[in-house]
DNA sequence: ACTGACTGACTGACTGGTCGGTCAGTAATT
DNA sequence: AATTACTGACCGACCAGTCAGTCAGTCAGT
């Protein structure tokens, strides 16, 4: 509780922000917004509540930031990977995935997902953002990529939109339970076989021609 | 608003706690737990909110039965449906899977299960009832129509849980989501050819031997 | 058939507690 | 001493839960 520094009232103008950030993201995640107090997220992020409003206008606000700032970079340097490895489709769609796992789905920021499932229809302006910011240029990225395959005759054909769905969804469906009643041990490592499986699966799913060994 | 029956007080002992159980759900799925108001459920369901607490003890409570009531019978049906035509595999699983569809994620009833995401944590008990109740028994039914398939040499060989998984998880997804943010127009029929593509897909994810006309 | 006493389903104003948001004051830093 | 990051007691709006009162429906007595 008041393990490492305890008493003395520190002032950090830099890092308040994000650590409030940081605690609001996981109270949201866990509890849901409306049953998240600030008083907790003030306490969490080891501030009274008044230091909360001296970063951020209103609850709202805050959810706003949370949202906005957790996620922006990650989809960035997916863009620039892709563009640099259309020529083997396959490949980049396992490189993609894997790192959205390892680099968001698995993490605290996986839980944006649930949140805005949770409470995006109380907040229409925030999922609108998200739903074009995120969402959209991520699933446009695996669109792409799954075009690619396709053009090149390394997947079946059919709708790029349905197979984005099938490919991203069990994924997705997973980092969103981590967030969920039966976290178990936060960060489950996943079942060793999970992405042999998962991969195994989708390729097969997508026609691909070299599926025979995975490894 | 007051169309049918309108203003004259009405006595109806009987069909109270179901009416307010469904206005209860519609709510909660729209709005979360914590941010529905009772004197919402109750308008909604055309009383008053000390008429609510004729028929539950408090809010939880509520929250309990519509959860409970909500998903039983369903189930069941399924059940007996399986332990029917094990010797088909695929067919069957087209068969489940399409029911679970209509009979339950595009319906009303589907909501309980973004419900269960969004707040079952803070409702340990209740999310264990629906782990071991609705969960538990529903992908126990898909485990075994797979494991068939697998014992048969329909389908390859594989972890039957993580491929339960792959065949699931993008249908609940599309459920959870139709009950989120971007319903659009409410009970959106699922674009045309989604489970040509989904079945397709599945069926090749799993090795089916016959894949080659899904028609 | 009509009446009027009676029951209990239903109502909605009220209360007590909770929590988002404020601000006068405190103490770390310059 | 001056500045300002930070505190926490406080306020008012809001809402779960209550209860005294109302009225729709029933039926015994005529």
């Amino acid at each position: 509780m008041d393990s490492t520094t305890a008493s003395t009232r520190q002032r950090r103008k830099e890092a308040r922000p994000a650590e409030l950030a940081a605690a609001a993201l996981a109270l949201f995640v866990e509890k849901g917004f409306a049953a998240t107090r600030l008083d907790n997220v003030a306490a969490r992020a080891g501030v009274s509540k008044g230091t909360l409003y001296l970063y951020f206008d209103s609850k709202e606000a805050l959810f706003r930031a949370v949202i906005e700032e957790s996620v922006l970079p990650l989809i960035e340097a997916s863009e620039a990977r892709v563009v640099a490895n259309l020529d083997d489709p396959a490949r980049l769609l396992r490189a993609l995935l894997v790192e959205w796992w390892e680099c968001f789905g698995a993490t605290p920021l996986g839980g944006t997902c649930k949140l805005m499932i949770s409470e995006g229809g109380n907040f229409p302006e925030v999922a609108a953002y998200f739903n074009e910011q995120v969402i959209g240029r991520w699933s446009a990225l695996l669109r792409q990529v799954i075009e690619a395959g396709i053009a090149r005759g390394v997947f079946r054909p059919g709708s790029p939109e349905a197979l984005r769905q099938m490919v991203f969804h069990p994924l997705l469906m997973q980092s969103v339970l981590q967030h969920s009643m039966f976290a178990g041990p936060p960060g489950r490592p996943l079942p060793e076989q999970y992405f042999d499986t998962y991969f195994d699966f989708i390729l097969r799913g997508l026609g691909a021609a070299d599926t025979q060994e995975p490894r």
